[in-house]
DNA sequence: GTCTATAATCAGATAGAC
DNA sequence: GTCTATCTGATTATAGAC
């Protein structure tokens, strides 16, 4: 059970990531409340309670904060697809997929990023966590499409890619803050409609 | 048909609405491409061929120049609902406003705003001409949701006001950028695709 | 690695002549 | 009203001591 031989080692790189963790939850609270461009470095620091110039020895750049963001929800969602039983059907696991993406982001949990931001996408783009983790779940969640497309669940006049991306579509809808900013239905209530307008659109079935 | 007793005060008074006009036309191009914060003031100056200091004549702030473009857009929608034949169900009606809103964001001409900006927000619930837009715009719409839902077309079991959302957010669908940059589909096509998950949703009927 | 202090840059807004 | 030139503040990033 020894990790290392020399334990200080090990508790010295224990803090470490215990400091870039305590980085990145805040980082993913900013990234929820206020948005990429609003998020300024200032504040992150002051979030972990750290300086500024500590805070660039962990992350050379911005940018690079909000990779780690972004990797670490990728690494979260990952978690949550192999955790689901295997057994259900398809759409069930699609459907518990968007459940739980909607609870993260009704609950400030879910960074989002302006999609336009170049140098933003750059970063991304080279972030191999961050990639891979997105390759990752792409390719589990389109298979499970094309499977329920397969059991007729799906509408498969859809394309695989148009059915993906509409369910990652989900992480930034905001129909749930309007939602949420109108104080009229409780969260589990605002996850069932908008659940019901995803899958079962607006028209009457 | 004399609109003035000094022909010379008409016409200036002419430049300046063109001028003005040339400056929204400008910012709705800017704020369909890069969003609101990556738009900078000199650059809106530059594309109407002025200084950012006689922009500053017209608009106290950018954040007006935003209210401004999106009261043009409010306009711009009024008459397209005003040119819908009544005679068309409300669902007919609904899916052609979406349509509209579709064609518009994918031609580039959809200007598009952070919903998390308080200091912007507070510029538009400022502007009387954006907020008088706003109300009849869903004041139009919301009828006709609850005639379609009346009439059985839209699922009735969603309160109104979640339907009127999730039209909106049409304006702000990632899907449509995200399925224009993989190059698979043509406009139509990915129109289509659209309008099938929003009023039909994913699951086959 | 962490800090204080500071550089460097950029963008919103304004002064003042014409 | 339009221009050039400038101010002001905010923000990313770094230098250098400890």
């Amino acid at each position: 059970m020894v990790t290392s031989n020399n334990p200080k080692v090990s508790f010295k790189a224990q803090m470490l990531a215990a400091r870039e963790q305590a980085i990145i939850d805040a980082v993913n609270r900013l990234l929820a409340e206020k948005g990429f461009d609003a998020m300024t470095v200032d504040e992150v620091a002051a979030a972990v309670g750290i300086a500024k110039a500590s805070l660039y020895k962990h992350f050379p750049s911005k940018e690079d904060l909000a990779a780690a963001a972004m990797s670490h929800l990728m690494a979260q969602a990952q978690g949550f697809l192999e955790s689901l039983d295997p057994a259900r059907s398809a759409l069930d696991k699609l459907r518990a997929t968007v459940e739980w993406t909607l609870r993260l982001k009704l609950g400030g949990n879910m960074p989002t990023l302006p999609s336009q931001n170049s140098t933003l996408r750059a970063a991304l783009m080279a972030s191999k966590s961050y990639m891979d983790g997105l390759i990752n779940v792409s390719d589990r969640l389109g298979a499970w499409i094309e499977a329920a497309q397969a059991q007729g669940d799906i509408n498969a006049k859809l394309p695989a890619i148009a059915v993906l991306y509409t369910l990652y579509a989900r992480a930034c809808d905001p129909v749930l803050e309007f939602l949420k900013m109108a104080e009229l239905h409780s969260d589990d209530e605002i996850i069932a409609m908008v659940m019901s307008t995803c899958f079962d659109g607006l028209c009457s079935r």
